[in-house]
RNA sequence: GGGCUCGUAGAUCAGCGGUAGAUCACUCCCUUGGCAUGGGAGAGGCCCCGGGUUCAAAUCCCGGCGAGUCCA
């Protein structure tokens, strides 16, 4: 690695009388005004010195150290800006959670792409982080959900190759303001350390300082300045190589909970940031402690910073130690201790769904619904643990209230049809255990670990949970210690091969595609020169200087049409976006250099407008009647119908379905206008919130929004110009594709009268066959139904009945004696019911039957009564060999066939020799 | 986005190429003064749907629909 040394020495600290230390234990440099200081101040290296000692002048809730940092950095030059939802997929699709505040403004403000909101600018953004979830309640510091307080300042070269330009401020100022904070909240300046170290993430890299005061890690300083480039002079800690960058980023990070924990030195975090609900639950709990109790919990408490489980190798060892360092027993501290933790966790983690819930995550088996349903289930089993009674939606609720959701009713029954789910898949995971556990105790046998994988991944079963029920039948359990990377092993998928496209460097040169479908979508023709042919294997790709043709894109299927010069007209078959270049597909060649008029296919654009439009109007009458964390997973809109995928957390009924639609209609009859607009990203971000991306999130500073009532989206498509223009929206149905995604199959205008068409005729047609009016259809399959029933178990009945009448009549020809025994040997008409049936009585009879028929091909049945030494199915084996098929069975029912019709009664005639070869064997 | 598992009587499940079963619930009868219970009999199945393989499919294969679960 190049030495960046250099970064770390700042004016700031030499005219602050700092000085530059190493630490005894981790051995990293540090700045501090104490020159004999020799170690960092970060746990391990140090312990909490501020539990019953608070650091600061003044106490603070949450909610004041929250505008306390935001009031602070307003007064100095920051813009405060509102925080985001915790859902970062809203406007951004490489993560599912937003992790820091810094992901508010990735990837197009810190690529440059786009302005920032405000320049600088402050924000308290909620942050979840699934990562530290084991130390969550341990450590006394962690929590999944956090507010990441962050002041930001962009910084570019003036270059004008980016949204903003020029130097706002970098590291000197970045430490003055964090110092100053810490001088206006009243600590020490001389306990506090500043840690040198590189912070590395999402391509970007640059080096960074850990602000420490009193053993905790109160903020970050992050200096973004280089990004990946393989030819980079620096390889840094991931493998990768990285280079300066013309952009500077000042990514601050201020935990506002540890700010306010280190306010008022209560023994945990929790219990500063939501001492009601800490008080809630240790009562419901039943935690009660005497003076001794609560004076072990204090010590042991500033000690829990030695328990982060990524830095120290054992959990339990760590804990031994603190157990030795304040005098306790190991196992009365565990006792003690771990009750609490739970709490602690069951606090963090309802306020981790509250946040999830509250900003529209719908719980899932993909994606951050996936994530919210594993929050959810550790939380439920934490809440069984420690034994609260209290309903899980109700402890969810109390976070919600506080963090003050206006969708709390939602959030509550979400969470309530959740426990029932894990409920219900706890019940059949334990029905199904038990099975599996006595199977294997009767065998006297481990479960084996492949069946501990299956119950697992396929049922979402604990293999201690297996342990535990497993232990009721006296079955072992061996859980291999590499279970779960077993369990990934089974999940090594193929790599999908991307597709490469080798005339993309010969569009990439061509000027960029003026596009005339936005003018106005009811253009029909145009003309425009084209700028390039490239012949293909079966096709030509035609490049004009502007189009009217629409290309495939925001689910919507590209323009059909023509393209006619003087002498020909050729046909366009698709139309493709290449970046700016937009390329046409056609049948023929055009020629190069010509000029063309272009028409576009009326009918089939009108129909996909109609259908866009439609989609719109669907997703927003969906909202209105299932709720506002309604969004869209995905769409395609074809000629005949659309569909929408929206995120919900049941089926959608027909019932629900039909309402939809009438409110969709209402939109349609209100005929408002479709409007469309280029605002400014930060513009639009600013007044509609990230509700715009339904379909994605569009690049460039400009996006185009379109309006309908009171929704408003980012599109790209064509739409019609009026609501009414839609005519008619009918659901056809509604399906789910995944847990917690619903798809809304539609069709609008034209194509939902030929739906609707369509549909009536299949009940006309059904009520032809019945020869009853439509209406009276229903009642009529039913009793058609039933009726058929009825008829097959009377069918089954005279079966029998005609069999035993067959077993007793009969020619007496067909009566073959045996050694002892008579067997009868006959040709009937029936299936295989009917043969099966008669072959039984006459072996209630005890005589042998060989039961031949011919309504499907050569069947034959042969049944022996007890006591005969004939086995059925080598019998019925070789009488099958004689008409071209097989057959076989146990030995005292067997049945078979072949195709040879012909061949039946000549094989039965052998049947009597078989009989008694079979006997003498 | 990908993987895996499961759809059989009202409920829970067994059967996994060869005559559709068990337990509980249900109906009736018997045991008892009544209840808990005990004994007996009975009713209840488009074996999710559609193709294919086979003499033969609930069972094997493919597709669809429905449900569950794990991973990114």
């Amino acid at each position: 690695m190049s030495d960046l040394a250099s970064e770390y020495r700042l004016r700031y600290f030499k005219d602050n009388g700092f000085h530059r230390n190493q630490c005894d234990h981790c051995e990293r440099h540090f700045w501090t005004r104490d020159a004999d200081r020799v170690d960092c101040g970060e746990p391990p290296c140090a312990t909490y010195d501020f539990i019953d000692d608070p650091g600061f002048a003044e106490s603070y809730t949450l909610e004041e150290m929250r505008e306390a940092f935001l009031s602070f950095f307003e007064e100095r030059g920051h813009e405060r800006i509102d925080p985001y939802p915790v859902a970062a997929n809203r406007w951004r699709d490489d993560v599912l959670l937003t992790q820091a505040s810094i992901y508010d403004f990735q990837p197009h403000v810190t690529s440059g792409d786009a302005p920032p909101p405000a320049n600088p600018l402050v924000v308290s953004q909620p942050c979840i982080r699934m990562g530290d979830i084991d130390n969550v309640g341990r450590t006394g510091r962690h929590t999944m959900a956090f507010e990441m307080g962050g002041h930001h300042a962009f910084n570019a070269d003036e270059n004008g190759e980016y949204a903003y330009a020029g130097e706002i401020y970098w590291k000197e100022r970045t430490v003055e303001l964090c110092d100053d904070f810490l001088a206006h909240l009243g600590a020490d300046l001389d306990d506090v350390t500043y840690i040198e170290d590189l912070w590395v993430g999402g391509g970007n890299a640059g080096p960074c300082f850990e602000g420490i005061y009193k053993g905790l890690e109160l903020s970050t300083l992050v200096f973004m300045a280089m990004e990946q480039d393989p030819d980079g002079e620096f390889e840094l800690k991931d493998g990768n190589r990285y280079a300066w960058m013309d952009r500077r980023v000042v990514d601050t990070g201020y935990g506002i909970e540890r700010w306010t924990w280190m306010s008022q030195g209560t023994p945990t975090v929790y219990e500063a940031i939501y001492p009601d609900m800490i008080a809630f639950l240790t009562d419901q709990a039943g935690i009660e402690m005497d003076e001794e109790d609560a004076r072990i919990v204090h010590r042991a408490s500033v000690l829990a910073g030695q328990l982060d489980a990524d830095e120290v190798a054992d959990v339990d060892t760590a804990r031994e130690e603190i157990a030795a360092a304040i005098d306790v027993d190991v196992a009365r501290l565990r006792d003690l201790m771990e009750p609490l933790e739970r709490c602690y966790a069951i606090a963090d983690h309802c306020r981790t769904l509250a946040y999830m819930f509250g900003d529209g995550i719908v719980p899932s088996n993909v994606g951050s619904g996936y994530l919210a349903r594993m929050v959810l289930r550790r939380t439920k089993r934490l809440v069984d643990t420690v034994g609260i009674d209290a309903p899980l939606d109700e402890l969810v609720d109390m976070q919600a209230e506080r963090l003050d959701y206006q969708n709390r009713d939602t959030i509550r029954e979400i969470v309530r049809g959740e426990v029932e789910k894990y409920r219900e898949t706890l019940e059949r995971g334990g029905r199904r255990v038990r099975a599996t556990a006595e199977e294997y105790a009767e065998r006297n046998e481990p479960i084996p670990t492949d069946v501990l994988i299956e119950l697992y991944d396929s049922h979402g079963i604990h293999p201690d949970m297996v342990e535990e029920i497993a232990a009721d039948s006296g079955a072992n359990v061996d859980i291999p210690p590499n279970f779960y990377a077993l369990v990934a092993e089974r999940h090594d998928d193929a790599v999908a091969a991307a597709a490469t496209a080798a005339e993309q460097d010969r569009f990439d040169d061509l000027p960029e595609t003026e596009p005339l479908y936005y003018d106005d979508p009811y253009a029909t023709s145009f003309e425009a020169v084209i700028i390039d042919v490239l012949e293909r294997e079966d096709d030509w790709a035609v490049v004009l200087d502007q189009t009217l043709f629409y290309p495939e894109g925001g689910g919507q299927p590209a323009d059909h049409g023509t393209l006619s010069t003087e002498d020909r007209t050729v046909r366009v078959l698709d139309v493709q976006k290449h970046g700016e270049v937009i390329v046409h597909t056609t049948d023929e060649d055009p020629g190069k250099g010509e000029f063309v008029r272009g028409k576009i296919d009326v009918t089939r654009r009108q129909r996909l407008m109609a259908h866009h439009t439609a989609t719109h109007i669907v997703g927003y009458a969906a909202r209105q009647i299932l709720g506002e964390h309604i969004r869209q997973a995905g769409a395609q809109k074809g000629t005949d119908s659309a569909r929408l995928d929206v995120t919900h957390y049941e089926r959608i009924d027909r019932e629900t379905a039909k309402r939809i639609e009438q409110r969709a209609n209402a939109v349609v009859r209100d005929n408002v206008r479709v409007e469309s607009a280029w605002p400014h990203r930060n513009e639009a971000e600013a007044e509609y919130g990230f509700d715009l991306y339904q379909g994605g999130i569009p690049p460039g500073e400009h996006i185009r929004t379109i309006t309908i009532a009171d929704d408003v989206q980012a599109c790209g498509g064509t739409h019609v110009g009026r609501t009414g223009n839609v005519g008619l929206i009918t659901i056809e149905r509604t399906e789910r594709i995944q847990d917690g995604i619903e798809r809304l199959t539609f069709a609008a205008g034209d194509a939902a009268i030929d739906a609707m068409q369509e549909r009536y005729d299949l009940l006309a047609e059904a009520a032809a066959v019945l020869d009853v009016s439509p209406e009276e259809v229903p009642a009529t399959a039913e009793r058609f139904f039933e009726d058929w029933k009825a008829r097959g178990k009377r069918i089954e009945a005279l079966q029998e009945e005609l069999a035993s009448v067959r077993a007793g009549g009969g020619s007496d020809g067909d009566v073959v004696e045996l050694d002892g025994t008579e067997a009868v040997v006959r040709r009937i008409d029936g299936d295989m019911d009917a043969l099966r049936a008669t072959a039984n009585a006459i072996a209630d009879e005890d005589r042998v039957a060989v039961i031949a028929g011919a309504a499907d091909g050569a069947q034959f049945v042969v049944a022996v009564p007890g006591g005969v030494d004939v086995h059925a199915g080598d019998v019925v084996s070789r009488l099958a060999e004689l008409v071209g098929g097989g057959g076989g069975g146990p030995p005292d029912f067997a049945q078979g066939g072949g195709p040879d019709v012909d061949a039946l009664d000549d094989a039965l005639e052998e049947a009597p020799a078989l009989l008694r070869s079979a006997l003498d064997v």
